[in-house]
DNA sequence: AAATCTATATTGGTATCCAATCTTGCGCTG
DNA sequence: CAGCGCAAGATTGGATACCAATATAGATTT
């Protein structure tokens, strides 16, 4: 039985990821240690490590919130990730090999697929995909993991901003970029880069509603039927 | 009196970084605890803060470890750094103002005075600085802390490789970055920028003497007031 | 000398307690 | 009736003591 602070860190981190813990939702140390079966101070250690990801925001006797990010730091999110990945476009249009393109053309028709099919979340999650496939290329571990912290951000502004989506859009975009890497028009591409984040970003509306306090139990719930059950149902009893 | 947990991360983090904890010292819990005069819950919590930051690694029912980067994350490490800065070279190069050259200028001219004073620990530091300028002109607090954790992690490094700088080479090419830049000529920047952190890269030598186990206590002792824990408290917090 | 077994130390975690601080709600005052 | 202040309750931050599991090291055996 591995990091018990660490699974749980992980479970709060995927409820989180999928909208199921919306940002400002209060996490109470008591009430998430009742939920999980488990001592307080676990969950405080599985909250330090969600603060300095950055899905977590601690304030000081006051407890522990899923990250609110400002509009200003959403733009810095996507600024950010256009730098990484326009950085990593550079490096591939220099030395990735034929077998390398022929990965990300393969990925980009799996999700031109799933668009056929009308599977809109397939779509979503393959075109989140495609950013982290073409990050892993690059070889280098700690870029991956500092894009792969970055990503995690923006599904926070997801639960904050409503998204209106032209997949068709991105997915043909994803296809040019490729494209233009292969025949080594990488300022054209970074360009293009630029210009897909901001569309993504275009797709965010502010949404001024307020959004109701959720209910923790109710939102972890599909995590505890997995592996935490004796804990849940422990819990429960109570 | 702050979050006790993070005071001691760090102080141990200004310990790791000044390299008088060296990578792969073991940071035994009771041992640390005794030290900082605190219960080991909060130095767990601190270990853990440090080991999301990558400078300590822990393994699980073995302790807690001074990361130690292979050759290879070395490398990584200085990939990521060329990649963010060469991103924040091309974005300075568009949009950065008079008084902000003004400010690199002026930041250079600081480093060749400490150079002829001979003030070699000054001109490090104002080395380093070069590049954390650098990036904060970008105007990205996300990105800002992002470099910060890459070049905290080149620290490790400086202790497993033994340094040999050439300060003027390495200032000069601050320098002709910085006009490059200023010119437009961002292509030849970014080159430079990419020989210049080989350049650091290259004076690393790796140094195969093993390193003595340092003791914990002489380690921290400039942190501590005196040779009682309980001080600890005493000099910090009020 | 090599391998195995045992003893001890360390980590991971729980339960309980306490101080400090934040929140809430009540009552008092103008 | 509105606004203020204060006390009660709740929550966090931390300490202490204790236990289980595991790793290290030392002792024993072959």
């Amino acid at each position: 039985m591995g990091n018990l602070s660490e699974q749980i860190s992980e479970t709060l981190k995927t409820a989180i990821l999928e909208q199921r813990l919306i940002p400002g939702t209060k996490l109470g140390e008591r009430e998430l240690a009742e939920i999980f079966g488990v001592s307080r101070i676990v969950v405080r250690q599985a909250l330090i490590r969600l603060g300095t990801d950055g899905l977590v925001t601690i304030e000081r006797n006051r407890g522990a919130f899923v990250a609110k990010p400002s509009l200003q730091e959403a733009l810095e999110i996507y600024d950010t990730l256009t730098l990484l990945e326009q950085g990593v476009a550079m490096q591939l249009s220099e030395r990735l090999d034929a077998a390398g393109w022929d990965k990300l053309k393969a990925h980009v028709a799996l999700q031109a697929e799933a668009i056929d099919r009308g599977d809109h979340q397939a779509a979503d999650e393959l075109g989140q995909g495609f950013h982290t496939m073409f990050i892993a290329l690059a070889g280098n571990r700690l870029l991956q993991d500092i894009h792969a912290q970055v990503v995690q951000r923006t599904f926070l502004l997801r639960s904050l901003y409503t998204s209106r989506f032209d997949y068709c859009n991105l997915l043909n975009e994803h296809t040019k970029i490729i494209n233009l890497l292969e025949r080594g028009r990488v300022k054209q591409a970074m360009e293009l880069i630029d210009a897909h984040h901001r569309h993504v970003v275009r797709g965010y509306v502010l949404d001024t509603s307020e959004y109701p306090t959720v209910n923790l139990k109710d939102a972890l719930r599909p995590e505890l039927s997995g592996d935490n059950e004796s804990q849940y149902l422990a819990a429960t009893g109570t």
